[in-house]
DNA sequence: ATTATAAATCTGTGATCAAACATCAAGGAA
DNA sequence: TTCCTTGATGTTTGATCACAGATTTATAAT
């Protein structure tokens, strides 16, 4: 067999249709684009993406079984509205399986890594000061996710993935009020990376706690503004 | 409106084919009825079913989305090959996640509950005593999952089943073995439905672990048989 | 005999179509 | 008017087909 490696070969995008689908939608999800309770159907999206039914359909399976949208009894799919409850156990949940990431990465802690966060930081306060909140959600997001690959573990980040998505709808509100005037001043991604640089799992993992709950606390309070939650059996 | 509670309707079931396909193919994967490294094809499994290939098409694109079976980059799909490390990872995952589950159900214990784990411990001696492990699974699933949906987690329940099923595969030896010789005579399901009656969190958990941790161990010594691991990226 | 090349087969993907089902609005009976 | 039924419309589900990539088998050349 000939030697490929040293032929500086690029990897083939073999992408499918149902892929670049379900990798908009998901981003979509992510940042927030849809409202919670927001029903999503498949004719309209397939002629939004210039597609078939087909891959939107698949898309749409996928991301129901990842938890990122329901489908109701009435075989329509929908953006989970979220109670307060249920958003106080997603935010349990968070704390427990990226807190366990976070505490596996600071014992896998390199200086490499290290620099890239501080770098992620440093960007974050930059675009911070323009108020780009949506630049600022996808660098949070690279910062959370730079830490828990170095968890070194492929069953945790489908995991805190499928968590996100799940919070995903909720963001955008978060962020805005983010933005706007509470909580700014203390910056708990300085103090995680400094616990990493220390390894100290326990105090990464309060740190991140802080994090976490700050942007659910943020949330439950304008969660009056569209109260339709139930969704949750 | 009138009163519809008097007349004693029966829910009708709704159930698509796609649903039932999907139910029997994470039944056996739950239960170990397929190979680790095992390809499921479409085409196969459809007329195993009786069914065109869509609706297996799209119980399998779920079971992907949910880490039950892993596409490669040949677009095809198969049982994922755990390596040892990644059954480490696997186990770990379990502990903190079922973890947290058992120690929020001793909080919500009630004596109903607690009678209703109580006779699944009695049934599962029974059987044990036959040296059926196929209804021994069975009721080691009832078990365990009665006690994690009194965690009253609408978020933690569908990660726990994603769980199980990346670890069904295993099940049967682990099951085989310990029916066989090794680790009969400590119940650790005893002992954690004795913590919960106590509403100590930590004990259940500490319980759980140790249950938990034992299918593992099997699992892990018996590894070498079908060592075709290398499935994780 | 071994390797390389080419043909044939297999398998998944996406489009299109028909049927089952839900939703909503208009019309008719009490 | 109010409630129920009926019909129209839109949506999802499942089947079938065409195509493309992958795999295997067969053939040819060294």
């Amino acid at each position: 067999m000939s030697d490929h490696s040293s032929l500086g070969l690029v990897r083939i995008e073999r992408e499918t249709v149902q892929e670049r689908v379900y990798a908009a939608l998901r981003d979509q999800l992510m940042r927030g684009g849809f409202e919670p309770g927001q029903k999503l159907k498949i004719g309209a999206l397939a002629t939004a993406f210039g597609t078939s039914a087909m891959p939107v359909r698949e898309a749409l399976n996928r991301l129901t079984a990842e938890r990122a949208i329901e489908s109701m009894p009435n075989r329509s799919v929908r953006v989970p509205a979220l109670s307060k409850h249920a958003l106080r156990d997603l935010m349990e949940t968070r704390f427990a399986v990226e807190g366990l990431a976070v505490a596996r990465a600071a014992s896998n802690m390199t200086s490499r890594t290290l620099a890239e966060l501080r770098e992620l930081i440093d960007a974050q306060s930059e675009t911070d000061a323009e108020h780009i909140s949506e630049a600022s959600a996808k660098q949070n997001r690279a910062f959370h996710f730079t830490i828990y690959r170095e968890s070194g573990s492929t069953v945790l980040l489908p995991i805190i993935e499928s968590l996100w998505l799940q919070f995903g709808p909720y963001l955008r509100v978060a962020s805005e009020r983010f933005d706007g005037r509470e909580g700014r001043g203390t910056n708990f991604h300085v103090e995680i990376v400094e616990a990493l640089a220390r390894r100290d799992g326990d105090a990464a993992r309060a740190a991140l706690e802080l994090d976490i709950g700050r942007a659910f606390e943020l949330v439950m309070n304008a969660e009056t503004l569209w109260q339709r939650h139930g969704g949750v059996a």
